[in-house]
DNA sequence: CGAAGTTACGTCCTACGTAACGATT
DNA sequence: AATCGTTACGTAGGACGTAACTTCG
């Protein structure tokens, strides 16, 4: 154990499920409001990271190979799970302010 | 939307996990192998983040809030989704080579 | 007085943008 | 010739470490 894997970001993966979903690095960079070289940048750095070829050039264009496909479920689902995350945050933040309301000064009721 | 929800990365949720789970932030950095300082800057700013106050100061000893126990649950469910990508990600390198290793030369079998 | 946390400062690494080149259709 | 992707270079932001201060037990 050197410490080979050092942890694959949350953003890294969302640039992996944006080119899945736009059809190739040009169109996935300009949803995410990035550029083609940063966007194919991260790409290959995942691939490295993870030691898997996500991504491949066929007639010009950047697809997802077989592994690639393979491995996209399992992308989205870290990423709806972080989303729902955020979203529960959210809930307790609000629940928190409510609660705030009802006792402004009293943290110790109920 | 302004954009002030600019994403927050894995690597803070899991100091916020390991604080949990060390007892303080002291412990946890040492688990970490980091500094007190870098520790409580990433969850401040994970606070700030989120709008939620995670940890407080109870008899000089940085614990979680009623807040930070609710959300604990979801951070660690996101943790070990992210674990388990890494996982299904090592697994099919792993099938990939073994695939290789029967077809070395050739990639249009099966 | 000792321990834990915070604040302030400086440094290093990572991510991004711009520009130029190569490849493919 | 046009488009997409890649490589090279320089810059900006984020994360970390060290040191000094404050607070609580």
């Amino acid at each position: 154990m050197i410490g080979l894997e050092a942890t694959v970001e949350l953003r890294t993966f969302r640039y992996f499920v944006a080119v899945a979903d736009a059809g190739s690095v040009n169109a996935a960079a300009q949803a995410l409001h990035l550029t083609q070289p940063s966007l194919a940048r991260q790409l290959h750095r995942l691939e490295r990271r993870l030691g898997l070829p996500l991504l491949e050039l066929r007639g010009g264009r950047t697809v997802l190979t077989e592994v690639g496909h393979q491995f996209l479920p399992y992308a989205r689902a870290l990423l709806a799970t972080a989303d729902a995350t955020q979203v529960a945050a959210r809930l307790l933040a609000a629940n928190l302010r409510a609660e705030e309301q009802l006792t402004p000064e009293d943290e110790t009721a109920a």
